[in-house]
RNA sequence: GGAGGGGUACCAAAGCGGUCAAAUGGGGCGGGCUGUAAACCCGUUGACUUCGGUCUUCGAAGGUUCGAAUCCUUCCCCCUCCA
């Protein structure tokens, strides 16, 4: 039953890799790969100030279109994002300020510039904002032309617009043509580029539906969605996201040392997941190298997650403080150093210390630290808060090293 | 426009005159075990403190009271139902 033509080498490491979840036309789209160069796109929402890893198994996939010589298309949300897409969303998203948006989309462009190949011309990813389409929309033309292939009682049916009417949550009108203008985008991407693929996640699938039959009703055309899954860790909980805030794809907002961290302390059962989706190191040598030691794995994912972003110095460097961090005989000449003006110095006790470096948000917090046998000064832990450090914790250089639970050292310097 | 329900700490959610800086769960932080993992266990989770306490918090502003998250008034916001 099943043809046993090759599945088409770019579908194929698309789902060795783990990138593959559904697809509107799977052997159609093989064949078509076989034959010809597409362009494909993926949008990306531009409410935040720059991207996080939850888009990074996208960006991953945009990566991959170009090492099979296609051609990604990045469609920056500066429309929709001024609309809000309801799907997987249990409230209506805040509408962001013109000026935030356009401050946004210039951050994530950076993104793109990094991951993806920009010197070949044939390859480079192509840039578009539907803002550019969207904010000139005629509604009436629109309802007559895009309007009229789409019914209510299908988009109904979606699960973005059935959970929020299920759970009795309102929903906007809209919110609820979210759908509608994404759909109009992948028509208009195959018009003025000859767009084919939407790729995105599983959530979008409704949405690149939408897309696919809008274009083959409105110009006869085939063309094709890819979702990709959601990634969920082993621990049950979505990925990318600590309390301590998202995991930036930006140094500004994540230094590279912690976004090395990030994939250093990924979960064991996610290791080599994560080495599939999240680097370019060949599946064969992936396949080779997963018996070896956890822990020397979980540094080959940090190292080649963080060189493809931060490069291969920030990947190195961040090995060695990870390094020196954790690796017993510590020297702390390398450790992230921070200066504190002498008069402070002698004038705080060690919480107050900790507090005025900011290390803590509050005196309090410092103190609790120290009484939950969270501080170290010169790898000695602290028993009693009000401690002043004075000039016999100083070293001959002029620092104290002072450690905040097991992963956070700095050398304090007084000058 | 009419009728109800509701706004409590990072989130969810109790409390409904004093014993409330506010139960409980989640999350966070720290400790233990380990491998910078998972699971599990323990502690902690408003600010300041001379560790005795002091100050500020329960949508906002007023009021009643010796005393309010709790009662009253006005206002703001959210949700549901009806028109």
């Amino acid at each position: 039953m099943w043809n046993y033509r090759p599945m088409n080498k770019f579908l194929k490491e698309f789902k060795d890799r783990g990138y593959f979840y559904q697809c509107t036309s799977e052997d159609e789209l093989s064949k078509l790969l076989d034959k010809e160069k597409i362009k494909g796109y993926i949008g990306f929402d531009c409410t935040a100030e720059s991207l996080h890893v939850g888009s990074l198994l996208q960006i991953m996939c945009l990566r991959l279109m170009q090492k099979h010589g296609h051609r990604p298309i990045v469609l920056i949300g500066g429309g929709t994002t001024r609309i809000g897409d309801p799907s997987g969303k249990e409230e209506t998203r805040k509408i962001l300020s013109e000026k935030q948006i356009e401050n946004n989309i210039k951050n994530i462009q950076k993104v793109f510039k990094i991951f993806l190949k920009t010197n070949n011309p044939k390859l480079k990813p192509i840039f578009v904002n539907n803002f550019k389409w969207l904010g000139k929309l005629n509604y009436i033309k629109f309802l007559r032309e895009i309007g009229k292939h789409f019914t209510i009682n299908k988009m109904l049916s979606f699960d973005s617009v059935k959970l929020r009417l299920e759970r009795e949550q309102s929903l906007s009108y809209m919110e609820f043509n979210y759908m509608i203008l994404q759909a109009y985008d992948f028509l208009e991407l195959n018009k003025t580029k000859n767009c084919i693929m939407q790729i995105g996640g599983s959530d979008q699938w409704g949405n690149i539906v939408n897309g696919v039959e809008l274009i083959k009703r409105h110009s006869s055309k085939q063309v094709f969605g890819l979702t990709t899954p959601l990634i969920t860790l082993a621990s049950g909980s979505k990925m990318g996201k600590t309390e301590k805030g998202a995991v930036w794809l930006d140094k500004k907002l994540l230094s590279p040392y912690d976004y090395w961290q990030f994939w250093r302390n990924t979960d064991d059962r996610d290791v080599i997941n994560f080495l599939k989706m999240f680097t370019d190191i060949s599946l064969d040598e992936i396949e080779k190298i997963k018996d070896k030691n956890i822990n020397d794995l979980k540094i080959i994912l940090a190292n080649k997650a963080t060189a493809m972003l931060h490069g291969e110095k920030e990947a190195s460097n961040a090995e060695r403080i990870a390094e020196n961090t954790f690796k017993k005989g510590t020297d702390a000449n390398k450790l992230p150093s921070l200066n504190l003006e002498s008069e402070f110095f002698s004038s705080l006790d060690l919480a107050g210390i900790i507090a005025f470096l900011k290390l803590t948000t509050s005196k309090n917090e410092a103190r609790r630290l120290i009484k939950n046998n969270g501080i170290k000064v010169n790898d000695k832990l602290v028993e009693d808060d009000k401690v002043i450090i004075d000039n016999t914790f100083l070293n001959e250089n002029n620092f104290f090293k002072l450690s905040l639970g097991k992963k956070k050292h700095f050398k304090i310097i007084i000058n």
